[in-house]
DNA sequence: TACTGTTATGCAATTATATGCATAAGGAAC
DNA sequence: GTTCCTTATGCATATAATTGCATAACAGTA
């Protein structure tokens, strides 16, 4: 339903093969949209089949060949008409809640080490998002933000403030667990 | 790789109907665990030929007859081995962030509409969990938890948290994009 | 020289989810 | 009395996502 835009939206920005969409999804994007390898380049022929895109072959001699990808005019317009639908309701998938709830098989202390763990991913998480906040949005850059920049501020707040939640959540959820 | 789980982990806890199941999903599990019915449904069915689970068929009169679902020994260890393993890595999907990337084809006052409808979603989620945390966890009621209890508490504060961080995050998005 | 990592693509098979439709009986509302 | 809601189950089909495997050339390193 949704990689296929995913991916409209980065080729819109810019004309990409399919490597650079996948380094896309293991980078920034990652934290925002999930997606493996094999999933993208399926994802590339359909929309390639649909219409959606065009393919240039780009043959290299020191490197495997390449295929750069642009959107077309139906590309764009399936965008444009996408990003004008409703949302759709969030589906949430939180396996740690759900061991909670089974928590009698599952013993205290590997419990704790399980949320433990988790903060710690968040941790680093955030980490990066506050490296990233730290180098490119002082209080002085702020004031002079395009509208691009704007947006890609705004994605990585949340970033950090989900993060920065999950962290919250992870402390007291350990201090109530071990009162 | 998890429904199962997620469905084992309530059956272990009562046995119950596919329709109870559907219903947990509807109502509090569907906070962190999302599915159809048609999926519970069918999951129930390959839970119940793979020995995870029991059957037992309850005729009614009055209303559609029930099957009673019953976890088995051989469940209770896979969930229990599911509940030792270490956490897979979380997968995130967030619609609205990939919107905004390509804002440029959303005029501005669409896309605010867009975080204001989500905002709107989240502030309703709020809501509901704030209303059992007044009326199940009070300060005195919290000091006499029992372990399950404190378990449904620390699900129930995660709702909040995360919810309370997506509200504030359109708060200073919207912000930031209006300046 | 053999191993590891990067660039670059993909197929085949399986599993997970979603979409649409179907049935059936009781009760409440209009 | 017909329409809608709740209870209770499911099939068939389609789409999405994962898992495992495969190819190939170069570059660095041990």
């Amino acid at each position: 339903m949704s990689l296929k835009h995913v991916i409209l939206t980065l080729i819109h920005q810019a004309p990409s093969t399919g490597y650079e969409i996948n380094k896309s999804f293991e980078q920034k994007i990652g934290y925002f949209w999930h997606a493996s390898h094999q999933q993208v380049y399926q994802e590339l022929a359909k929309l390639k089949k649909t219409e959606m895109l065009t393919c240039e072959h780009k043959p290299q001699t020191d490197k495997p060949d390449k295929k750069i990808y642009s959107i077309t005019v139906k590309g764009r317009d399936e965008l444009r008409k996408w990003l004008h639908q409703s949302l759709p309701e969030k589906k949430y998938k939180d396996i740690l809640l759900v061991r909670l709830l089974s928590a009698d098989l599952l013993p205290l202390d590997k419990l704790c080490e399980q949320i433990q763990k988790a903060a710690e991913f968040e941790q680093h998480r955030l980490d990066e998002f506050l490296h990233i906040q730290k180098q490119c949005y002082s209080d002085e850059q702020k004031k002079y933000l395009s509208a691009l920049d704007k947006r890609l501020f705004i994605n990585m707040r949340k970033g950090i403030l989900l993060a920065e939640a999950e962290l919250a959540w992870a402390k007291e959820a350990l201090e109530t667990l071990q009162n």
